[in-house]
DNA sequence: CGAGTTTGACCCGCGC
DNA sequence: GCGCGGGTCAAACTCG
């Protein structure tokens, strides 16, 4: 295996099936915030306004939860209730202006369950299937009595808003401390009316249901306030585990689907566990490039500078095995995108390669095409020759800029591997959404 | 037949 | 106290 030394561009890729393994460079662009779940701006970010987060512009940007990717000490001296940090700057809100998005009509069901199968990587070929991706995730902390949450008519300082009826995020303090005297609910069994920990993730996509690796059963539907979109009520089917989940879609944006996790489950999920996706990947990546840095140069153990890794066949076919049904996260726009970027970039359906020998249908890599400086997804490959299927780019176009501007976040385009994780515990960690998130205190 | 969904009824907190 | 809205229950229903 050689490293990469030259850059490869995406046309290039389909010629590139007789490899023994890829080597992928990844661009990392600390010119641009981070637009996923997963990741969060390197502190402090003069790009975003972590504090005013109260329109559509922070579809992408909402940035509440950190990765071990960074250096999060400045979070932790962030105020939420106040929204001023000393090592915050002043930021504008100029920055990651998504431009407008398809308007999805409610239906019946909105919130029907699909099948995993139909979040596979196929997703990119579907009618009406945008995108999956999380763009933000809101920690609601009950049990300590500190959280983000939804309010309506407020903005994240709790001031009063327009009344375009839109929702905001709001620090909100309920919970166990010595609050008012309210009468107390009435308990039911098994303690029902507990308040735990709930966590909200907003997903970008055309599907009403997104696959989280754990088994849910429908409890309830409600019309919500203010919404077409009615609000479903799940609850895990494992036995003992009281964990629930709602799901809406967010009324401005309807493309926003609002996952909404209560409680913490008590057993592993019935899918795939991540930590078989980490073992995998820990063996083709190696010890430190999961714990990379934006901007850092290190070596994985595989003896490949920078940011690189690589996968033998044997890995990738496990690894795709293993990522039939992930889902695919479109690339975030830029600032510099327009309308027609954002049009274009979902016209343009993946190619999909198919190995003969063993079916296996390839990995689907989102990327941004040229003109952007460190945007470039390198593939170089080494010399041996095999028999796995390449990786397969979408390629978007000109001025269209994909998210994966930390590796995580690149992780998780190629195949849904998330390695933004908040605990290296690999036991407790199965990289599931659930897993994804720092508890705020 | 079991598992999951649908859907109207019911419960509860909260604001007025 | 009343009504509203969110959350839950559970019988009926659907599906494999």
């Amino acid at each position: 295996m050689e490293n990469s030394s030259a850059s490869a561009f995406f046309d290039d890729i389909p010629n590139n099936m007789n490899q023994e393994s890829y080597i992928v460079d990844f661009p990392f662009s600390p010119a641009l915030p981070s637009c996923s779940v997963f990741d969060i701006p390197p502190p402090p970010s003069p790009l975003f306004d972590y504090h005013n987060v109260n329109d559509a512009s922070f579809a992408g940007n909402m940035d509440l939860l950190i990765s071990d990717d960074f250096d999060n000490s400045w979070f932790s001296n962030y105020n939420f209730e106040t929204g001023t940090s000393e090592s915050l700057p002043a930021a504008t809100q100029t920055d990651m202006q998504l431009p407008p998005l398809p308007v999805l009509s409610p239906t019946a069901n909105p919130a029907a369950p699909v099948s995993g199968s139909s979040l596979n990587t196929s997703l990119w070929n579907e009618a009406g299937v945008v995108a999956n991706k999380p763009v933000a995730a809101v920690a609601e902390n009950a049990e300590n009595g500190d959280g983000v949450k939804f309010v309506e008519g407020k903005n994240a300082r709790g001031e009063a808003e327009d009344s375009d009826g839109d929702r905001r995020i709001q620090v909100v303090e309920n919970g166990n401390d010595q609050t008012p005297a309210k009468k107390p609910l009435k308990q039911k069994k098994n303690d029902k009316k507990k308040k735990r920990t709930r966590v909200t993730f907003m997903t970008e996509t055309g599907f009403d249901y997104l696959d989280d690796g754990y088994r849910w059963r429908k409890y309830g539907q409600k019309p919500i306030k203010n919404s077409p979109f009615p609000r479903s009520y799940y609850r895990c089917t494992t036995r003992g585990c009281g964990v629930k989940k709602h799901i809406e879609r967010y009324a401005a944006e309807p493309l926003l689907l609002l996952t909404t996790y209560e409680g913490k489950h008590t057993h592993l999920p019935p899918k795939v566990t991540r930590a078989t996706h980490l073992e995998i990947m820990n063996d083709a990546i190696a010890d430190g490039v999961r714990k990379i840095h934006h901007n850092q140069i290190k070596t994985n153990g595989l003896g490949v500078a920078g940011n690189q890794f690589a996968m033998s066949q044997l890995q990738q076919q496990q690894f795709q095995n293993l990522n039939q049904n992930v889902i695919l996260h479109r690339p975030a726009l830029s600032p510099l995108s327009n309308n027609n970027d954002y049009n274009n970039s979902f016209n343009i359906a993946p190619t999909v390669n198919v190995n003969s020998a063993n079916n296996i249908p390839p990995l689907n890599v989102v990327n941004s095409s040229s003109n952007h400086n460190s945007q470039l997804l390198n593939v170089v490959n080494s010399s041996a020759a095999h028999n796995s299927p390449p990786l397969n780019v979408v390629n978007s176009g000109d001025k269209f800029i994909n998210s994966s501007t930390t590796f995580s976040e690149f992780l998780q385009n190629l195949g849904g591997c998330n390695f933004s994780m908040f605990t290296d515990d690999l036991t407790s960690n199965n990289g599931l959404l659930q897993d994804m998130i720092m508890p705020m205190k």
